[in-house]
DNA sequence: AATTAGCACTGGGAACCATGGAGTGCCAGG
DNA sequence: CCTGGCACTCCATGGTTCCCAGTGCTAATT
């Protein structure tokens, strides 16, 4: 059915399009690629290649396009990731390392990704739900108010005010202070729920009350919900585009924070790079946009995803190896910190 | 030179085009507004209007257009801030009052900012200058790390890790924090570099290496590099207006985020809101938009701004009711906090 | 002196061809 | 199975026309 010619055509199909944005006869493919064969031969490939949805055309006598189902063959079996070149992964290099705190880290991340691949770069900071208490701090700020500040191994900080405490007694938060780190500390986040149900029965009952509401502000702000933040940079390259669907959509979904992170959540290979094109991301808005992510962390353990949103039209191979080099060296970075 | 009828036809003009994005021509005015004269005088009032350079055709034969001088005139002379009606208010305190924690008060407020304007909205977090420190807090993180982390009497936290300190000694450090804390809590964040001074002298000799780290660092990230973090919401209604610029280049402008705050510092009014209109904004990508900000903060301490970026064809009184009106909201609420 | 009616004029935008060319599908011959 | 040839299709382009909102000017009116 698609012998190995038909498969090089789409090839050829798909890399013309996205480098010229213009429909793609059978003539120009005979002459920039060589196929050996004539145009003729060629043209009764696309329509194997069109009835079994591959191809389309805008409409007649007009070139072929490439269609959701097209591309999702090309990355798959067609097209291998394209490494950077040694000067990109110098300027990677340079350009993360001078950041001083995660929240440098992060940001030069995503505006580096941008930039190498031109397109929308999406960084989700490292997950709290992944990441392990280092410590937990507990000021008290006057008044009846405490504020709780927790540490995480991968350099994030969460903190909250709790009110409503009634009279602090700064010996007893001291206590509870230290309770609570002997109990916590270097555990999963995952795993404290559980490390602390009985301590409200440790602490002095007077004190019951405070380590009460410090607990459940605790649970709830760092496991329950567990927001995950992301920072997108080079929406400005959407303005090159033409989009099927209104750049506004495109826009409004990528404001809607909590479906881009569904969206780096289902990545379905755990590991390694995950290519989601048009209509395979549900999203209405992002029906011609491509979503290409990856994991990074430190070690094997995974931390939180980075990815690119670019037209369906993209290049794949470049934006692949863009990612993964960046998820690479944000791992390594974050490793030695 | 200017009559109290040339002023009424340049408010129209500017009220009509605003709305209809057309230019607007003296039949269409004659109309829509009781001017009480007729078509032909008002072409007259016209030409003056024109040679004085508040308005403009396109082309011959065509209406006229405001310019930005014409929009600067009107804000500044012909139209008054428009109050918001009773049920957006309820609307803003709504939306407002459920916020947990300082990031999520920001995140809420530039997100209603930019629905109530249809507009791009700018919130700066607190100043760091501004605000005064409440605590410091000295975490050992193992090693021969540290984590430092500041927190400010606007509920922001500045967290930073300090290496390479030798081995820590944990008596040490509480020592350091208990004396710090002395020094500089209740301190704005100006006064502090002043009150750590004479700080090291004042430490046991094998301590002075830690304190003297612990400071420079402090005083690095709080004082000298107020780096001020900004957050936008509403880059898609950018979409449904047309440029004279193109829109890549207001994207682009809006995602240097360093070009925002110099632009949202710059209010020259100080404690009210201002208006910067078209080539008023000096950076390239911003002539054909303007910018209405406004200072928040709580009793009469400014504490940062906030703004809306739209084009300069924008209904000023409507935005600027919004931006005073979530001005004074966000104070209060913070105000409570 | 200010306002208005009347009028000729202007220029851009919409509508309407006409044309050219890239691309197709198909067929017949290699 | 491939290829050259050929008739056909339809979009994009550019030119032409026409329309009309809107103007500026002048002369008449208040």
């Amino acid at each position: 059915m698609l012998d190995e010619r038909k498969l090089a055509v789409l090839r050829a199909v798909v890399e013309d399009f996205v480098s010229t944005n213009e429909p793609v006869g059978s003539k120009a493919l005979a002459d920039r690629h060589k196929l050996g064969v004539s145009p003729a031969t060629i043209r009764n490939d696309m329509v194997a290649l069109e009835e079994d949805g591959y191809i389309a055309q805008p409409h007649t006598s007009a070139g072929r396009v490439p269609t959701d189902k097209g591309y999702r063959l090309f990355v798959d079996r067609l097209s291998s990731v394209k490494p950077l070149s040694k000067a990109e992964r110098r300027a990677i290099e340079s350009f993360l390392s001078g950041a001083v705190d995660l929240d440098e880290i992060i940001a030069r991340t995503v505006r580096l990704l941008a930039q190498l691949t031109r397109q929308v770069a999406i960084v989700q900071y490292p997950s709290l739900t992944r990441s392990a208490v280092q410590h937990v701090e507990l000021v008290p700020l006057g008044g009846q108010r405490l504020m709780m500040v927790v540490i995480t191994n991968t350099g994030r900080v969460e903190q909250r005010v709790i009110d409503g405490l009634g009279e602090i007694d700064e010996s007893a938060v001291a206590d509870l202070r230290t309770m609570l780190n002997r109990a916590i500390a270097g555990l999963h986040l995952g795993d404290v729920p559980e490390a602390v149900e009985d301590l409200p029965s440790q602490v002095r009952p007077e004190e019951r009350r405070m380590a009460a509401s410090v607990l459940s502000v605790l649970l709830e702000s760092l496991v329950e919900r567990h927001e995950e933040r992301i920072v997108l940079a080079g929406t400005a390259n959407l303005a090159a585009v033409d989009f099927a669907a209104s750049l506004r959509d495109v826009l409004e979904a990528l404001e809607e924070n909590m479906v881009l992170i569904r969206l780096l959540g289902e990545a379905k290979d755990p590991s390694m790079l995950t290519v989601r094109i048009g209509a395979e991301n549900f999203h209405e808005g992002l029906r011609s946009t491509s979503i290409v992510s990856a994991d990074y962390g430190v070690g094997n353990q995974s931390l939180a995803k980075i990815g690119v949103v670019g037209p369906t039209r993209m290049d794949y191979p470049g934006t692949m190896g863009a990612v993964r080099a960046v998820a690479r060296y944000v791992g390594q970075i974050l490793a030695g910190h």
